[in-house]
DNA sequence: GTGAAACTCTGGATCGTTCCAAGCCATGGT
DNA sequence: ACCATGGCTTGGAACGATCCAGAGTTTCAC
C-alpha cells in the first residue's frame, strides 16, 4: 500500500513487510530473507534492512506466516482435569517449565479444554483447523485412546507418560520411573532402621499403582523383609488413605508407611492426627509427587520427587526433532526421580 | 486448484473452502456464508453445503481466517511466577475455569513465558505479531506497569486484580474483596468465643497485605476488641510465618490467629508442631486462599476462599464485550469471598 | 405484464507472508 | 571480447479465508 506510517510505535496497524521494504529501499523478499535467512544477504544490505526493522518495530504477522508455511508454532496442551481435595498440583510445575522451554524453542503453548468425560474432545477441532503444530499428551496411563487416535489422524505429538498399553507405539515419549521411586523410598526407610514398612497404594487396575508397588516389593525382598499383611490398595483420596492407614495400623502395626501419592500420605496424617501419634517420631511416612503439601506440612513429608522440569525439557527437545523431521521416531526417555527427605522420616 | 481429495478424512492436507464449494456445487463465498452467516442462505442450499462440510470434515483454517479478519481468537496469558515452598497454587484453579469459559466463548488461551525480572517481557512480541486478540493480566498488585504499558500500546486486556495504583484506569477488571475476607474470618473466630485474635500479615508496602489487615482491624474494633500487640507483619514464607507465630505466641498468648495467606498459616502450624500444641483445640488458625494445603492438612485449615471460578467467568464475559465493542469501558467487578470452615477453628 | 425491491449467489480483490523462477551484476577463465 | 559462474535481489503467484460490489433470481404491488 505504501502508506507511510507515522512512527510505527504506537500506530494502530502494525507495520508490514512492505513497509520495511519501502523504508529500506529493497524488495519484500529481501526483507523476508533478512528475517529468515540473514546469510543470503550482503552485509551492508542486511544492516540497512535491520535498521528499518528496528525503526518500525516490525514483527512478522503470525497469521500470514502460518498460512504460507503451514506451521503455527503453537503446541496444543489439553488442561488436565482439576482435582480438588487432593494434594496433587504437580501439573503446575510441569506446565511451567514446558512453557518456558517451548518459548526458547520458538513455540508457544495453546491451552485448551475438553469435556472431562471424553478424552478425545477438543483435539479434533484444533487439528482440522491446523491451529497447532503438535500436541503434548499427558494422561497416558488412563489408556491409550488419545495416542492411538492421534496416530490414526497422523497428528504429531509427544507424550508425558509411556505408552502403557501399546508397546509398538512410535511417538516420542518421556516418563518417570516410579517403580524406582518406590524402591529408593523404601530403602531410605530401611536405612533408617525400619523393617515393618507398609504400602498404601492404588487399586490393582491402576497401571501406575502396580508399577510403584513393584518397587516397594522389590526393595523389601532384596533386604529379606516380608511384605505379608503390609500392603493395602485403595482409591486416591484422603479419606480412603485414612481408612487404609487406620486398618493397617490396627492390624500389623508397621513403623513406617510408603504411600503411592502425597494425597494418600495426607490420609495417613489424618489417621495419625486422630491417634495423637507424632509424624516422624512415632511413625515414618513417605509420599509421592513432592507436592506443595508435602513441602509445607510440618515437619515436612519425605516424598519422591519426579523430575518434571527435566521431563518438560526433554519433551520440548523431542518436539523440535519431530517437527524438523516428520519421520522422526525417538526412543522413549525414562527419567529417575529423587527422594526429598524431610521430617516425616 | 480443484484437485479432488480422496476422502478428506484421513488425507494429509485438510479440505479447504474450495473443496467444499466444489462438492456442494456452489461458490466459495456461499460456503463461507454457510459457516458464518447461515441465515443468508436458502434452506435447501444451506443443507447441501452442510452435507458437504460434514462429508469432508471441513474446519476453516485458522491462519487464513485470522489473516483476513485480523482476529486470532486467542487470549494471551502470561504464566504467573511459580512459587515453590509456598502453599499457594490457586492460579491453577483460576486458569482452569478461565480456559473453560474462554472455550465456551470461542477463544483459546495462549500461555506464554516472560523473564520473571521484567513484568513486560513477552507481551510486546505477541502484540506486534498480532498473535492474540487480548491479554489477561494477573499480578496487578505488583504495580501497574503492565496495565499502563498495555494501555499506552492500545492493547486490549482485562485484569484479574483491581488497578491499585491508577484510580483512573479504564480497562475492565475483576477482583476479590479480601478486606471483607479478613473480616468474616475474624468474625467467625469471635463467634467461636475467641477474643485475643492475632494477625499475621505481610509487610506494610504490600497493598494486598494492608487491605486484608484492615478487615481484621475493622472486625476487632466493631466488636470492641483490642488489637494492640496482636499484629505482626512479615514475608510470605513458611519460615517467617513460623517466626512471627513464635514471637506472638510467646508475647501475647492469643487463642486464635488470622493469617494473610495459607503459607503463613503453615508457618504457624510449624510453630504449633514444635510446641506440641494441637491445631484447632489449643489454638485456632484461619488462612487465606483455600489452597490444597488448607484442604488436606489434618484437621483441615479454615480458610478464606476466593471465588476464582466466578472471577474467571466474569473476566471472560468482560473480554467478550471488550472485543465486540472496542470502546467498551466496564466498571470493575468486586467479588466477595466465602469462608470454608474446617477443623483448625 | 412490468418495474422495483428483496433475496441469493458469484467472481475478483485482498489480508501479509513465503515460495519460485528469473533477472541483474560483478567476477574470472578462455 | 565473450560466455559461464555464482552471489544478490526481484516481481509474480500462492497459502485459504473474508470483504465487496455486482449479477441473477424471485417476490410482490400496481
Amino acid at each position: 500500500m505504501a502508506v507511510p506510517r507515522s512512527s510505527g510505535h504506537i500506530s494502530a496497524a502494525p507495520p508490514t513487510l512492505a513497509d520495511v521494504a519501502e523504508l529500506a529501499g529493497v524488495s519484500r523478499q529481501t526483507v523476508s530473507n533478512a528475517v529468515n535467512n540473514p546469510d543470503l544477504l550482503r552485509a551492508d544490505t542486511l544492516a540497512r534492512v535491520q535498521d528499518a526493522i528496528d525503526k518500525l518495530g516490525y514483527q512478522p504477522n503470525r497469521a500470514a506466516r502460518s498460512l504460507r508455511t503451514r506451521a503455527s508454532h503453537l503446541i496444543g496442551l489439553r488442561m488436565p482435569a482439576l482435582q480438588e481435595g487432593t494434594a496433587n498440583a504437580m501439573m503446575d510445575r510441569f506446565v511451567h517449565t514446558f512453557v518456558e522451554a517451548a518459548a526458547e524453542a520458538g513455540y508457544h503453548v495453546l491451552l485448551f479444554h475438553g469435556d472431562p468425560a471424553d478424552p478425545l474432545d477438543g483435539y479434533d477441532e484444533l487439528l482440522r483447523s491446523t491451529a497447532v503444530d503438535a500436541f503434548v499428551v499427558t494422561d497416558t496411563h488412563l489408556g491409550g485412546q488419545q495416542t492411538t487416535w492421534l496416530q490414526s489422524r497422523r497428528a504429531r505429538f509427544v507424550s508425558f507418560g509411556r505408552p502403557w498399553t501399546q508397546p509398538d507405539a512410535k511417538h516420542p515419549w518421556v516418563d518417570v520411573d516410579l517403580a524406582y521411586g518406590a524402591e529408593i523410598a523404601t530403602e531410605h526407610l530401611i536405612e533408617r532402621g525400619h523393617s515393618k514398612i507398609a504400602w498404601i497404594g492404588w487399586h490393582k487396575d491402576s497401571l501406575l499403582g502396580e508399577e510403584r508397588r513393584s518397587g516397594w516389593i522389590h526393595a523389601m525382598h532384596t533386604h529379606g523383609l516380608s511384605t505379608t499383611g503390609l500392603a493395602s490398595r485403595t482409591e486416591d483420596s484422603i479419606s480412603s488413605g485414612k481408612a487404609a492407614a487406620d486398618a493397617i495400623l490396627d492390624e500389623t502395626q508397621p513403623t513406617a508407611l510408603v504411600c503411592a501419592s502425597d494425597t494418600l500420605a495426607m490420609g495417613v496424617l489424618h489417621s495419625l492426627f486422630e491417634r495423637r501419634l507424632r509424624l516422624g517420631e512415632d511413625v515414618a511416612v513417605v509420599g509421592f509427587d513432592d507436592s506443595q503439601v508435602a513441602q509445607t506440612v510440618p515437619p515436612g513429608i519425605t516424598s519422591v520427587r519426579p523430575p518434571l522440569e527435566e521431563a518438560a525439557r526433554e519433551l520440548v527437545k523431542a518436539l523440535e526433532e519431530l517437527l524438523a523431521t516428520p519421520s522422526y521416531a525417538a526412543p522413549g526417555v525414562m527419567l529417575k526421580p529423587a527422594l526429598t527427605v524431610r521430617g516425616s522420616s
